[in-house]
DNA sequence: GAACTGACTGTAA
DNA sequence: ATTACAGCCAGTT
C-alpha cells in the first residue's frame, strides 16, 4: 500500500461540503510540501468506491484546473454548485478556501 | 536508468 | 487578463 496516496485520499476526505481546497494546500496537508502534482495522481487513480469529494480540490487560487468547457469542467462546476459554492468562470471565491492551520 | 507525462505552480512577457 | 515557460516530482515507458 502506498501511504503517500492514503494521506492524500484521507485529507481530501475530510474537507468540508462548503468549502474547497487546492493540490498544493491538499498535499501540505497531508505531510507532502510541494507535491501537488502527486495529489492530482492521487486523485486520479482514487478508487471509485472510496466516493472521495474529487470537486472540491481545484487548482492554485481556485480555479477549476480541466479545460474550461470539457465534459469535467462542467461536471466539477455542477457538483461545487451542488455544494452551494459559487462558481464562476471557472472559479471560486478565494473565502472558500479551507483554512490550513484550522484543518 | 534515460525520457516522457501530467486533474500543478509561480513568474514573466 | 492571457499565454508561455521553466521548475517540480512521482509514476510510467
Amino acid at each position: 500500500m502506498n501511504l503517500a496516496l492514503e494521506a492524500i485520499w484521507n485529507v481530501i476526505a475530510r474537507i468540508p461540503r462548503g468549502q474547497v481546497s487546492t493540490y498544493g494546500d491538499v498535499a501540505r496537508m497531508a505531510g507532502l510540501p510541494g507535491r501537488a502534482r502527486q495529489t492530482a495522481y492521487a486523485l486520479r487513480n482514487a478508487p471509485e468506491n472510496m466516493h472521495l469529494p474529487w470537486h472540491r480540490v481545484l487548482g492554485a487560487g481556485g480555479k477549476i484546473v480541466f479545460p474550461k468547457g470539457s465534459a469535467h469542467h462542467r461536471e466539477q462546476a455542477r457538483r461545487l454548485r451542488s455544494d452551494g459554492v459559487p462558481v464562476k468562470d471557472g472559479k471560486v471565491p478565494p473565502a472558500r478556501l479551507m483554512d490550513v492551520d484550522k484543518f
